[in-house]
DNA sequence: GATAGTCGTGTTACACTATATCGCCCGGCC
DNA sequence: GGCCGGGCGATATAGTGTAACACGACTATC
């Protein structure tokens, strides 16, 4: 359960190999820029914002602007590398989307976040009830679901 | 599911009358402007940001500024009266507290959203399955849920 | 080799969202 | 009266996100 937290160097750059392969696959390219903002995404032990991302990275590449960070993040979510967390307005890389491959599903795979009040933790899970319950219900309303977002607030175990 | 969009001046002020008295059988009060702002909300036919709630409100309150409108609406979330829509950083009106009263939920009751991504379009629905999915898979990692957000992105039965 | 098209990026400026802080008024209460 | 708390006005500032345009690198196609 906290596979994502603060991992180590070394373990990031194999992830970020695995990235680009996986992104090649889809004839996507991950760039140096976009290389590096999701090392720092996933070097982060906690969700991280959009401004804290681009002060670090304008340790590297001083020119960097809003835009710089929030297209690389753009990318990042559509190859289902980072996902944002909407209520923290913030950033996590995915645990493993290999993982989730496993489980069937693609790059695009369902999950969702389980966020601590006190300590400000938040863990990635995939749940396949959940996502069933949900679509059944959206279609249930005549609706097509698309992308879900699903956020709890609560209190972890370490907490509790 | 369309009770929310567009209500009736009549109905609203009868959906107000409520608020107040169950506000009041809570010891809060709904005080003017936050009557104002309720009604406002509960106006628009879609989720309204929080800038467009002060504009509406400075035609009859010229003074009113950001933290005007936070704090009414913060205080009517916490009455359970609106929500918040994380992935529009939007508000809406609930679409009837007292209907979920009738499904045996209090005035913080669970709820998901389902959003157009055409027309923009949101309805609120309450789906007991979702809610127990949810709280489960996040007991099952040792998580005491507090509160859950679920927002699905789709297309509505009319614009499909 | 010119031409056009796409993609990634840089750059500037701006719009939108949210909170901190101070001070005033008013109503309840001892 | 004096105190206290809630609600509100007012100013300033912090934080988040996009629009619009420019530029260079690469590819394709003729």
């Amino acid at each position: 359960m906290d596979a994502s937290a603060s991992t180590g160097p070394a373990a990031v750059e194999a992830m970020l190999d695995r990235a680009a392969d996986s992104c090649l696959a889809r004839g996507a390219q991950l760039t140096a820029l976009r290389r590096q903002v999701l090392r720092l995404v996933l070097s982060a032990p906690q969700p991280t914002g959009a401004y804290a991302l681009l002060d670090q990275l304008r340790a590297e590449r001083p020119g960097a602007a809003p835009p710089t960070v929030y297209r690389a993040l753009d990318f990042l979510q559509e190859q289902g590398l980072v996902h944002r967390v909407e209520r923290l307005n913030a950033f996590v890389g995915c645990a493993g989307p290999e993982a989730h491959h496993h489980c069937g599903h693609g790059h695009d795979h369902p999950h969702q976040f389980l966020i601590c009040s006190k300590c400000g933790a938040t863990a990635e899970i995939c749940d396949d009830r959940v996502a069933h319950a949900v679509a059944d219900a959206a279609r249930l309303a005549g609706f097509a679901p698309h992308r879900t977002t699903v956020e709890v607030e609560g209190v972890c175990a370490a907490c509790g």
